[in-house]
DNA sequence: ACCCTAACTGGCCGGCCGGTCAATAGCGTA
DNA sequence: TACGCTATTGACCGGCCGGCCAGTTAGGGT
């Protein structure tokens, strides 16, 4: 599992770029995402992927141009996924019920995405997702839009404050996992907490997004 | 301002040990906030702090030492801030409120906050605010039982859902910030679309947390 | 068969970084 | 005034890390 000798044929050919440059992204993506960026020494990746450092540098040029290209990469596959959700839905509440849900199965199923996330919003220069990702904001507000027209959803608020709480809600959670994990200590059934989590935010969220039956106060 | 000289009195004194511990501090966590501590060399710290190197290791040991305090001494802050906070908040659906745009004003005044938890986020071991932040998860899970036994915030609810969202709305806003700045341009006001973010997600997050005067399907 | 491109290797280097240490100099105290 | 403690200094070190380079070899095109 560490050392990765080749991805599907038994033995690795002699000569296999395709196969070493995604030896190198396999591991470099595991180490940057657990260690750091900068904690992540270059021969330690080369190591992990059964390779020279000086491939590294061959393949990718720079430890930072790795680390861009494992960073496009992986927000390739976190586009293309919300892309072809957002496409696919429509704007009624049960859309939004299930857009929430389907995320928060994403991100469960894939505890790299949030880690991802988190160094993005720690890191400060511009990365490389800037535009695939102001294109899923687009769309997700144009969603929220079609929905808010339909009477769906409720007018009075700003369709950014809905997407912006609506990644809340979801990426919040995964993000303080580990500390939470930590503090409830071993024993505690985090599992069966974050299935109630999720029960609860649809149920605050969409309560709080629909129109109101009858207005209080 | 980058260079410190001093506190209080017009010239450092020559030997004035709290003054040396408050500069390096506050350089430090400038510094490792805004660069990371991986790549913040101490040498950068003394620098800016207007000392020698070997002070930093005199007065603190080692850089993860000194992370470690700087870490401790801003979390003290946040929870004497919070702790004061939840204090003084008694448990109605009113006190939920202040509480959420008092906790959204605090971030908003103090950026360095937001980024220390975006860091413990992403390290993995354990830190010194451990018990600190523990303390104020159980208060904060005893005073929204209150608000649930007064028939103030649904009872179908799991209070660490509760918290756990009304952290995610808050603090998600902020660190996703600087994204939303480079995305948006610099000639968008943001500071209206942030409090226009606070007054919806007030809105969501109320309603959805409160029992509804009538349920719906 | 030849060759040329590019994958791949091992060794190496310059630099930076965290940390140490011996020496110096203020400051409180007796 | 003399002493001792410690804050402070600057020089220094060992190690690691990112990157480079000269050389080797596989493989594909002609």
């Amino acid at each position: 599992m560490t050392t990765n000798p080749a991805t599907s044929p038994d033995v690795r050919r002699r000569r296999d770029p395709e196969a070493t440059r995604a030896a190198i992204l396999e591991a470099a993506e595991e180490l940057f995402l657990k260690l750091g960026p900068a904690d992540t020494p270059t021969s330690r990746i080369a190591r992990q992927a059964g390779v020279t450092k000086s491939l590294i540098h061959h393949h990718f040029g720079s430890k930072d141009d790795l680390w861009d290209e494992v960073k496009r990469r992986h927000f390739g596959q976190y586009y293309e996924a919300q892309r072809t959700m957002l496409a696919s839905s429509q704007g009624t509440a049960e859309m939004l019920r299930d857009s929430l849900v389907g995320y928060f199965r994403f991100l469960q199923q894939d505890p790299h995405a949030v880690r991802f996330m988190s160094w993005r919003f720690v890191e400060e220069g511009d990365d490389a997702c800037k535009t695939q990702e102001d294109e899923l904001f687009e769309l997700g507000i144009e969603r929220v839009r079609e929905a808010q027209d339909k009477g769906e959803l409720r007018a009075d608020l700003e369709p950014i404050s809905i997407i912006k709480s609506f990644l809340a809600m979801a990426m919040h959670w995964f993000q303080s996992k580990p500390l939470l994990c930590q503090m409830l200590g071993p024993e505690a059934d985090v599992d069966a907490l974050e299935e109630r989590y999720l029960d609860d935010v649809v149920k605050i969220f969409l309560d709080g997004v629909r129109p109101r039956d009858k207005q209080p106060d």
